[in-house]
DNA sequence: TTTTGTGAGTAAGTGTTACTTACTAAACAG
DNA sequence: CTGTTTAGTAAGTAACACTTACTCACAAAA
């Protein structure tokens, strides 16, 4: 190449960090391109040079905070021995992120699932690779003897994700404070010892 | 009244069918008042007179939608006497509801919980209702020592009320067929027997 | 040293969209 | 009859997402 590379120019970042400011303060839909650019100091055209229209803005921003994500949840399994230590670190983690970034929260399970498109967004791949991992985990949890035999791995793993999910909407939506420690130690106790007597 | 109060005029029914029959084709964003009001035969104007604006058309949807759901589930929970029973009964029919219902489904799980209107709305009030019901009948399976004492009932219903969730997501998103009895019996047989050996 | 190509960024649009305003026509009540 | 209310229309408008066509800077090749 005979023009250096450079990738990222000053402009991309200013305007994915300007939106995921409006993001903490306002949902997806009532944040206009033109106070992006605005609050980038940058044109509104500038914003479709780097990314194809505001959606793959939004996919973009989260694919960044998804990759941190990931590699903080993938060192904390890494340490852990046994399945259920191994999902219950899942759990606190995936609560804890959650908890503490609010953005990638929202944009995660508010704002992208509505539209196809990010179906073929390399944040979902991510989505996918993590979703894997837990369904590896709980396979490896059956085969060793932790978990029950006649347990399907899918919908044990639906139980988890959406246990996660929705504990997290009102923190989310509403600006709820929660315990992460009480809520994650709750529903790991019901998912591996039961509710009933 | 001197005007025989006569309520919910033809026009008015029209716009929200056509609304409906749109919504199971595309996501809520990418349908366009003039096609609502030209697939129901009205002026867009129209739609302003009976409803605030597009999201609120939306919720009004939803809550006929919701008052069907809510009906189904209290006749069959009034049919169940014990608190498994009739927990097993919501997650039984809700997934069932889900469904059957995609419409209902894909407004209620992916398009109005990211606009804070929607929780000034009835359909959210209905969702309260809903909600509270399964509180009060977890909170009497620990009285009647069906359920362990230790359990939080706030965390349980998390728990309950995500894996339904999260269980038909897959099947609204992607139209993917789900087996409800399986995924149903699975998801219950977690939540009460738990997931440990 | 000039030329040429490219990446960063801008300025000024355009078509669409959600929503508004000001208006009929008819049904009814007093 | 007369005034009021309901159902519905027609013609806008502001704001929005997105496009087009451009400039400028700079670096490598000729």
């Amino acid at each position: 190449m005979r023009h250096k590379g450079k990738t990222n120019p000053p402009g991309r970042q200013k305007i994915m960090e300007s939106f995921s400011s409006l993001m903490a303060q306002k949902d997806f839909h009532s944040i206009t391109t033109a106070e992006i650019a605005g609050n980038a100091s940058v044109t509104e055209g500038l914003i479709y040079k780097y990314f194809k229209d505001k959606k793959d803005l939004l996919y973009q921003v989260l694919d960044g905070h998804f990759f941190e994500f990931q590699k903080k949840i993938e060192t904390r399994i890494s340490r852990q021995r046994t399945c259920t230590e191994q999902l219950e670190v899942i759990i606190f983690s995936s609560l804890e992120s959650y908890a503490d970034n609010r953005i990638f929260s929202k944009i995660l399970l508010l704002e992208v699932r509505n539209s196809l498109e990010f179906y073929d967004s390399s944040a979902y791949g991510r989505v996918q690779k993590y979703s894997r991992t837990i369904l590896e985990i709980i396979e490896k949890g059956i085969e060793s003897n932790e978990l029950k035999p006649q347990i399907d791995p899918y919908v044990l793993r639906k139980v988890i994700l959406g246990s996660i999910e929705h504990a997290c909407l009102g923190e989310i939506i509403f600006g709820r404070e929660i315990d992460i420690h009480t809520i994650s130690n709750g529903i790991a106790n019901i998912i591996f010892n039961g509710a009933s007597v």
